[in-house]
DNA sequence: ATGGTCACG
DNA sequence: ACGTACGTGACCATT
């Protein structure tokens, strides 16, 4: 028996090109010409040829229409045009095929289901072949027969349908799949289908009648509505059965035996792969080491020249790049292992022993260039190196550029089409570090100080552009310095109250753990949702609430599940108990314990380019997500003390992204309720209710508080419903009501969604940019995540704004009034200081004013500050 | 390395 | 009919 595969050339292309462009970003070669289909294309191909070991191959692909189709042209025509980037790799696609050894095949008038249905019908025919189709498509399925299966294709796996397969998942026979078509439709592929019908209905329904024809012949059968829906559709229905059938009698001259798989040409395949580029295919198929490659590389060409010239001879009175390769981000350990400036005069590299001895460079007036000044300047002051007049961090740049980047700058560079090693590819990682010639360092940094200083004005000017000349100067770099000093301040921590937690803890947890035994009658890892979902809903036959997803084989044990069973045994508390007091163990006492420096205290790293919408996030230890929602779990808070004579002090925006939201949409009534200092969430449910606000009883509010807190994020009725855990139905209600109320704000919704389609991105108040691929994607999902992120992001980055620089502006005014006193930590509506007994009321004053004057808004901002001996009374 | 779960705004 | 709220980080178990 031979075995043929037949591959849907244009659908592997399509998912190629949309699974590597989900991103936005076009992959090129250096000449422009885009590569993202085709590469994993070769991927798909290679893998096909791996896991079939096919001796007969064909690929198909489209050419035209199928032409009996014509006559819905006006239906088909309503397809997504295809992207040029996407459409000239085709041939490509087709010459990379030939090289590979596979044929392909296409002609005018047909689609590649066309050509694969014909084909199919071959193989049922005759008796030497058996085939296997690739798609995506679930239109291929009707094709299943005792010779043909399909390999559908999913994002990340694939099934394997044959009949058995087919009919256990559809109820009914292969061939039935035109017929269930038309009735569900597809939307991928412009199929009306019948309106009001899903796949569910659809399957229900054929259970029974078999085909379309014999289902409208018992149509009276049917329930009124059902029936309704059909006859008002019966066009459609008929319609979306012609598009949804694969014609199989297509003219093709070629034979199946013609099919044969005659194995790559290594050198046309070679060619292809260089001039696309594509260097670990090369390097497969090569076995070859791809720095020998890069010596009579095209690509050598636009390698950049460095000017080396020795720190003798470097003029360090002129603006200077310098770049520090360091081993890590960490107080304790890291160090420097080179560095290396680059001005108008050249570029030169020192050695990190000979810092110290180089100390004026960092430290002299002359302005200076980096990325991640932060790093820089802890790193440099670790060995007691100040350093000065750097105004210009390129990290910095290229997160308000929105460019790829984290913190390793050879992420940016490759980016932006600069090939270099990646710090944990040259030096290794944390653990296995790689030995690495002295020569390879001075290459790479010297590379990167380059970049630096080659790149400043391009990014200062795209920055310019958009507007971003206040965030970037005023904002942004002067906060890398208020972050500095948080830092390197860090907050005490009362580590014999953590201990006392931490054996008390202890004992909880032993107790609570044979308690969950008991009540379960065997030992498992509690910690295991695996184990933990058997014991619950198997071995103590509790029901599970929800209905199992589809392809999901274990039960979820989340929060939500667990409340919703929390009444049939008694073990469900317990774990959620248990589970709450491990994490508290794990996360907030012996975490934050084990973070504590010499000198007592835990310093967080706050990293300032990292999120998608300007907030902040911090980690080692993350202090942004100490516990407060809970009487116990807060009690954690009690850890964060104050230095000697002071108090802990934290003053909090009250309400901030709501507040940012009513000035942006100009909703009146909103407007109105902060300016009358109203509880804000009492006060929407006085208007959605329709009722005075002295009626709001507690489970209005929570209501109006839900409400309220879907806006900022985009509101979707399921999501609201979700939240407050009611029908889908009744929260549409409370949203329409609310948007009822408040006139302006869907009209503010809606252009934002539509600047965002049209620009690609959103913007703050401060013209901080995010751009949204998502909104571009095919997926409906994707598409109104973007659509979400679109309407939240200039709220939660506005805010993200606002503190930003009042705590530029607070940090200023200070440091210039010399106070002892410090800024501790942010957390997002949030500072915590350290305030000196002496300088209380001072600095309080000088709080609430940089907080609440920072900007002037159609709305008032309002602070509350607190304070306390420790972090716990300080709210 | 990845996913599940849960802490915060 | 799909499967959802926005933005993070840490820990655990599991691959």
């Amino acid at each position: 028996m031979k075995k043929i595969i037949l591959v849907d050339g244009n659908n592997l292309l399509f998912r190629s090109y949309y699974a590597t462009s989900y991103s936005g970003v076009i992959m090129r070669n250096s000449k422009g010409f885009p590569t993202n289909g085709l590469y994993s294309f070769i991927n798909m191909i290679n893998k096909i040829i791996e896991e079939e070991k096919p001796s007969y191959i064909l690929v198909a692909f489209d050419k035209g229409k199928t032409f009996r189709h014509d006559k819905y042209d006006s239906y088909k025509a309503g397809r997504r045009e295809m992207p040029d980037d996407l459409k000239v790799q085709f041939p490509k696609a087709k010459e990379i095929l030939d090289a590979m050894g596979i044929k392909h095949f296409e002609i005018d008038n047909y689609e590649a289901d066309d050509i694969i249905g014909t084909l199919a019908k071959k193989v049922d025919e005759e008796d030497e072949f058996i085939a296997t189709i690739i798609s995506s498509d679930k239109d291929l399925l009707q094709l299943i027969s005792d010779e043909v299966d399909v390999k559908l294709l999913k994002t990340k796996d694939s099934i394997r349908f044959n009949r058995e397969v087919f009919k256990e998942r559809y109820k009914v026979e292969p061939i039935n799949m035109i017929d269930l078509k038309a009735l569900m439709g597809d939307m991928s592929d412009h199929i009306p289908g019948v309106k009001g019908i899903g796949e569910k209905t659809a399957i229900s329904l054929l259970e029974k009648y078999k085909t379309l024809d014999n289902l409208y012949a018992h149509i009276d059968e049917l329930t009124p509505k059902t029936k309704e829906k059909l006859e008002s559709d019966k066009e459609n229905a008929y319609m979306s059965y012609d598009l949804a059938t694969i014609y199989r009698d297509v003219n093709i001259p070629f034979s199946l035996e013609d099919c044969k798989y005659t194995g790559l040409n290594r050198s046309k395949y070679i060619d292809i792969l260089e001039e696309l580029e594509f260097k670990s295919l090369l390097k497969k198929v090569n076995n070859l080491d791809i720095s020998s490659l890069e010596e009579n590389d095209s690509t050598s060409d636009k390698k950049i020249e460095i000017k080396e010239v020795d720190i003798k001879d470097f003029d360090s009175s002129k603006e200077y790049a310098f770049y520090i390769e360091m081993s890590a981000y960490n107080y304790n350990e890291s160090f420097i292992i080179g560095v290396s400036f680059t001005n108008e005069t050249g570029t030169c590299f020192i050695k990190g022993e000979d810092v110290i001895n180089y100390r004026e460079l960092f430290e002299n007036d002359t302005p200076k260039d980096t990325y991640d000044v932060k790093k820089c300047y802890i790193l440099l002051n670790k060995l007691g190196i100040k350093l000065n007049n750097c105004n210009y961090d390129a990290m910095i740049a290229s997160y308000l550029l929105d460019y790829k980047m984290n913190d390793d700058i050879t992420t940016l560079m490759n980016d932006l089409n600069i090939e270099i090693k990646s710090i944990e590819d040259t030096y290794g990682s944390l653990k296995r570090r790689k030995k690495v010639e002295l020569e390879e360092t001075i290459r790479q940094c010297n590379l990167k100080s380059n970049f630096i200083y080659n790149t400043k004005s391009d990014f200062l000017l795209k920055i310019d552009e958009y507007g971003e000349t206040k965030l970037f100067s005023e904002v942004e770099m002067p906060l890398a310095y208020v972050l500095i000093d948080m830092e390197l301040t860090g907050i005490r921590v009362d580590k014999a109250y953590l201990l006392d937690l931490k054996a008390e803890l202890e004992i909880k947890i032993k107790n609570m753990e044979e308690d969950i035994y008991k009540e379960a009658g065997c030992e498992f890892n509690i910690m295991s949702p695996k184990q933990l979902g058997e014991v619950l809903f198997i071995k103590l036959g509790i029901t599970y609430p929800k209905k199992l997803k589809k392809d999901s084989r274990g039960y979820s044990t989340s929060k939500d599940i667990l409340d919703k069973i929390i009444t049939k045994h008694p073990i469900v508390n317990k774990i959620l108990e248990y589970r709450m007091i491990t994490k508290l163990y794990a996360n907030y006492v012996v975490g934050i314990l084990d973070k504590i420096k010499d000198d007592g205290k835990v310093h967080t790293i706050f990293n300032q380019c990292l999120t998608r919408t300007g907030r902040l996030s911090s980690n080692e230890p993350n202090l942004q997500n100490i516990p407060i929602r809970s009487d116990y779990t807060r009690l954690t808070r009690k850890a964060f003390i104050p230095e000697e004579n002071s108090i802990i002090m934290s003053s909090d925006y009250s309400q901030i992204e709501l507040r940012v939201f009513a000035s942006l949409s100009k909703a009146t009534n909103l407007i109105e309720a902060f300016k009358e200092d109203e509880d804000i969430h009492s006060k929407t449910a006085a208007d959605i209710f329709k009722t005075d606000i002295k009626n709001v009883d507690k489970s209005m509010r929570r209501t109006a508080k839900a409400v309220n807190f879907g806006i900022l994020y985009g509101i979707s009725s399921f999501g609201l419903s979700e939240d407050l855990k009611i029908d889908v139905g009744s929260a549409r209600k409370f949203i329409d009501n609310y948007l009822e109320t408040y006139p302006g704000i869907k009209e503010y919704m809606d252009k934002e969604k539509e600047e965002a389609y049209k620009n690609g991105y959103v913007k703050t108040i401060m013209n901080r940019r995010r751009i949204i691929n998502e909104l571009k994607s095919s997926n409906y999902m994707v598409r109104s995540g973007g659509e979400r992120m679109a309407l939240n992001t200039p709220i939660q980055g506005s805010a993200a704004d606002i503190l930003k620089k009042a705590m530029v502006d607070l940090h200023r005014e200070m440091t210039k009034r010399v106070l002892k006193s410090k800024i501790l930590i942010q957390v997002h509506d949030e500072l915590v200081l350290n305030v000196y007994k002496d300088e209380l009321d001072e600095v309080k004053e000088l709080v609430r004013d940089k907080m609440e004057n920072v900007i002037k808004l159609d709305v008032p901002l309002k602070v509350d500050i607190e304070m306390g001996n420790n972090w716990y009374e300080a709210k």
